[in-house]
DNA sequence: CAAGCGGGTTGACGTGGATCAAACGCCCCA
DNA sequence: TGGGGCGTTTGATCCACGTCAACCCGCTTG
């Protein structure tokens, strides 16, 4: 396995991993109690320390755990035989990966860190336990999967149904959004991914990605400086995406 | 609720919903015991008829249940403000539907039956009540939900990175087998949903879909008659897939 | 400080699939 | 039995995005 070694962490530590975490709102307890989410002790296996372009799974590897992204960033996509590749999703932090495994107790997507990151270990097996004794453990984990069928479908309509420029409008206001949701700035931040990789996740060449940037900049709608965004006319974007005229 | 009525079945009918059912190998109790099955009174709350065109569920309702196919088809869809549609699955029987409302407690998807269906229906009350006392149960549904995370990867991939071509063999391919899963042939179909809406699904135009299906019939690969399918060289689809020379 | 390189931008051109349009065939129903 | 309409097929044309190619910029490394 060229997995890296997991980051030894002290019992104590791990007993406390979600109630004293601050990532609880964005994370699999989202919504859970005080009280709750003291249960959850024993829920988190471990720690592991993901570096830039290391791979956090592999198609194929065993599926032993579900991760929680606590710093950093992934992809995850998926490879056709000749080497075509589709980014099916960027993940964020409090976000939840590996859920395609439970399927088939083998992974069948890569991740992959955008940047240095590092996630909590959930093994699956003491999420199923646990899940049978706390009830809104149980409600919560199903509603995280719920979301990324959810999700997927944005996803979907977002590749069979839209135009270019919609697509990558859409793309920024979900970024926005979630550096929102994590107490950034809605209207500037620094993707961490390439063009070529927002490409494949929109279904586009990077040159369209990078045309629609520019694009996009000439209207008065972003400040685009290689990977910094800044966001000047949020309406404008989102009126893209209904098709109305551009305020 | 524009719903039909829910077709009044008697306790005992339904107390052996699960375990004398022929659809076992295919739903939500696949893999598990028959020990564990007989557990299953009480998960099938009711049965539901839904006529051809009439929508099973609608983007909004109140979630309350899931449902799996007993005869007949679906499709799910989601609309844009701008009349842009979706198809986001297709349903044959033994299959799930409704997984996308446990989110956020409404649906987020159109569900519409392709030909007159009914369907069991699974309060999802009931499903994780159950699922606590039933660890086999648990784990099957989880599976369930990740092979629909994992289905919805294979859509992205084909509408992210395939060309008409390869998406309409990869969409044959996948009805024909999911017909041999069900004993029907594996060579022969009938499709029950218009080239619309195939397109829809596919990310394609109508009119490219009958031109695909047009041109893989005269390069030998399948015979159309409208909506009837035969397949006359599986190893050629697969081979569009594979990006190989035709065999 | 120069060279090398990965990522990004921009331009010129090609093409796969969309669009527009016409006609056909199956099926329902009077 | 004979319309009428939806779904499908097919042709002609168009255009959004892909492809190919040149160049730029900021970083890293020797």
């Amino acid at each position: 396995m060229p997995h890296q070694a997991v980051v030894p962490i002290t019992a104590e530590g791990l007993k406390t991993a979600c109630s004293q975490c601050n990532l609880q709102e964005l994370c699999l307890p989202f919504g859970m109690s005080d009280g709750d989410i003291d249960q959850l002790d024993g829920l988190v296996g471990g720690r592991r320390k993901v570096k830039r372009h290391q791979h956090l799974y592999r198609v194929g590897d065993t599926f032993e755990a579900i991760f929680a992204v606590r710093t950093g960033s992934f992809k995850t996509d998926v490879l056709l035989e000749d080497g075509r590749e589709q980014v099916t999703g960027f993940q964020m932090s409090g976000e939840i990966i590996g859920l395609d495994g439970i399927s088939t107790d083998a992974h069948t997507c890569n991740a992959v860190a955008l940047e240095d990151s590092d996630v909590c270990i959930i093994p699956f097996a003491n999420l199923e336990t646990l899940s049978r004794e706390v009830e809104s453990l149980q409600h919560q984990f199903h509603k995280v999967m719920s979301r990324e069928i959810v999700r997927d479908h944005g996803v979907m309509m977002l590749l069979g149904s839209m135009r270019a420029e919609e697509r990558l409008a859409a793309f920024l206001i979900n970024m926005s959004q979630r550096f929102t949701a994590r107490g950034f700035s809605a209207a500037e931040f620094h993707l961490r991914m390439t063009r070529e990789e927002i490409g494949s996740y929109l279904g586009l060449k990077l040159e369209t990605v990078s045309r629609a940037f520019s694009r996009f900049q000439e209207n008065g709608l972003i400040k685009v400086q290689q990977k910094h965004i800044r966001i000047v006319n949020i309406g404008g974007l989102k009126a893209l995406l209904s098709h109305l005229p551009s305020v």
